[in-house]
DNA sequence: TATGAATGAGTATTCATTCAT
DNA sequence: GATGAATGAATACTCATTCAT
């Protein structure tokens, strides 16, 4: 796949429904969740999108011609791998927010717990979604429907630590509470090599930063200016 | 390019020097300066190494058997071109600081200036340092250099800030500092998708961004926490 | 084909089946026999291995992907082509030996005749039988089952002269008509270049030598020596 | 070098100084030497032709230049190597017939004693024979010297044999000491791979071969058939 | 619907030979 | 004479996509 763009229409959605040929029920549905999945397990093995649909199709025991009889090309079976995890990430994060929220009762509770299970949830997601990340860089297909859920995810996120708005110091707190999701994601992010110069940080230095970051984004909230 | 890694022996400088054949002088390093420059461009052009030897050829005027007598593999020639611009880069974050630093004069003006200085420093390099991230995750004759050059930027920005480590807060300024830097680079290095979901927010929304962040790190370096 | 040898398993039948991809049937072994046909055809043409798979293609009116579907190599193509002619060697010899049989009623008539029947297959064969022999040499998956071919032939020879044993001298006839055999092929092998310094004597020095070879073999078997 | 043949005038010498560009004296003949024997020792560590001029020029201490300063090709190069092979083995074959026939004193003695020690030089020479032998096959500059080389060779192993003339049974003695001499050369030949199979005999059975092989011979010459 | 055999354009790399210095 | 940097033609192999069955 060295064809880069091939950008298409304008379309928004990204799920295995928009990318794949028709909805499928039944007994078909269960051919293409395999190529669905031994593509994703081909591209977790290789950690690109370096494997060939031969490979799908004996790891998925499918063959080639059901796959084009889904999917228009292989780059839209890749797209659908990864709006199957964008699904569950999403599923994930809201559950990991529920959890966050049972174990906090202030603001000085709610950041460093969030921080601290928002990066397990990041980290055991790492592989596909630097793969996400990726493709979204010069893939609208894929870069449209990620921003959609990053809204989401800022959305959780910001609405975990309004709940203690009243802690909270000067006056635009949605726009606070925003800063510090941002900043919250992208210190994680680039931790987790999610597009990053890979130089994942020594544990040491990754916990002691996590600890700081939650103390920066405590101090900020609270500070008036 | 489809074999992955390969790396070698522990070399950790990345170097044209040491990925080039032969140090050159004089004339044919004309040519040895054409043929990386052709690259370089094309990798802008196209925003990866989606390039052929061909094009470098007719791009850089040089002939195929002349980049194998400066380069072992294609790869290497990439590595060049990837030295080149962290060499670059050094130099420009170097002169950068002391800009920062001679328009500063409180930790309250230097957090913001120094944001806004990396941060437009870090938009005009995004192009060939997102290639440089994205190698470095599987290439660790890139990935070495790569930390060295990321240590020593953080050596810079933390040093710009310790400038006013009397208006410091708390006691371990220098772990503070360092978390500062981690965090601004992380947030600026995802606005850039500089290997990032791609979301690139707004421009509203980045102005924004960058103003909290000075906000945040200034609020938690004073802090006494 | 630079690479030299490449040796594998311990696999010791070099059968089409076993270079090639897939038992095959029906309609796809028609193009499996055209590409093998074109291969041979142009090794028989060049006299050695230098053809090119774009030229194979061609000749054979199958794509190259085709070929890659039936061949991991073009090495193993070859191999084919060789696996191939070793049958056929086989065959032919046998049948040979049979009309050896049928002519002869004597050690005085079963030599000679062997020996000029022998030397006019050898001279059909030769083209590519000296490539296998080439090849032989830094090829084990072709050394192996050559060897075994070569067995064989020898213990046809034998068998033929054998058949008069009764007019045979000394003691230990079998090793009489071993050393009988591998002396006569040597020299026909030789004469017909398959491997040799490619004197390829004068026709009325070989014809002539033929003869000798027919008279020192006999007067070999039936001395007591 | 995959160009086969590019015979070219009917030249029948090959010696270093009719492929080299020109009759060296004094000190440029120490660096042709150097390129010769850097050939040479390439030639030997590989098996074949299948070496750079650029590891000539190494191996040698010559500029690439000076090679083609004396040959017009690689290819005359190599024939130079051969050339020079060729002449040492004419030397070593006189200097071993003197040994022959100093050791013997009947035909009962000097064929196996012939046997035995061409056998030894053969072995010794095969490395290189074999790969005159195979261009042999399809270059006539090297053919051409190479039937002259091995007519000489002929006619010292017969005159060994014929020293005991007055042995031989039949009438045409030199027809008789010519065969011997081919079935002779041809069986070791084969026994060294000279081109052939590779089923490189068992030492045991090649022991065994060469005193068949006298005997053979013996009963041969003196029969009168 | 489903299959999987067939297609063939596209590309990194090698190395004999030339020629400016 | 001597050098060795520059040249560029030549070639095996991959893999997304098609389409006859």
């Amino acid at each position: 796949m060295s064809t880069r763009a091939k950008p298409r229409s304008a379309e928004k959605k990204l799920a295995v429904d928009s990318v794949s040929r028709k909805p499928q029920q039944g007994r078909s549905k269960a051919s293409l969740e395999r190529m669905v999945a031994a593509a994703e397990k081909l591209m977790l093995e290789r950690g690109s999108e370096d494997f060939t649909l031969q490979e799908v199709s004996q790891e998925g025991s499918v063959s080639i011609g059901s796959i084009y009889l889904r999917f228009e090309s292989k780059e839209n079976l890749v797209r659908a791998v990864i709006a199957n995890h964008l699904k569950r990430m999403l599923q994930r994060e809201a559950e990991m927010i529920e959890r966050v929220k049972a174990q906090s009762h202030s603001l000085a509770t709610v950041v460093p717990v969030y921080v601290e299970n928002y990066a397990e949830l990041l980290r055991e997601e790492a592989p596909l979604l630097r793969q996400s990340m990726a493709r979204a860089a010069f893939d609208p297909l894929v870069a449209d429907p990620g921003r959609q859920s990053a809204n989401r995810a800022a959305a959780l996120g910001m609405e975990a630590m309004l709940e203690y708005r009243a802690e909270f110091g000067g006056s635009d707190h949605e726009r606070k509470a925003n800063a510090a999701y941002q900043i919250i994601f992208a210190t994680l992010a680039r931790q987790l090599s999610l597009g990053s110069t890979g130089e994942s940080v020594h544990p040491q230095d990754w916990k002691e930063l996590k600890i700081e970051l939650g103390r920066m984004c405590l101090a900020y909230l609270k500070t008036d200016i």
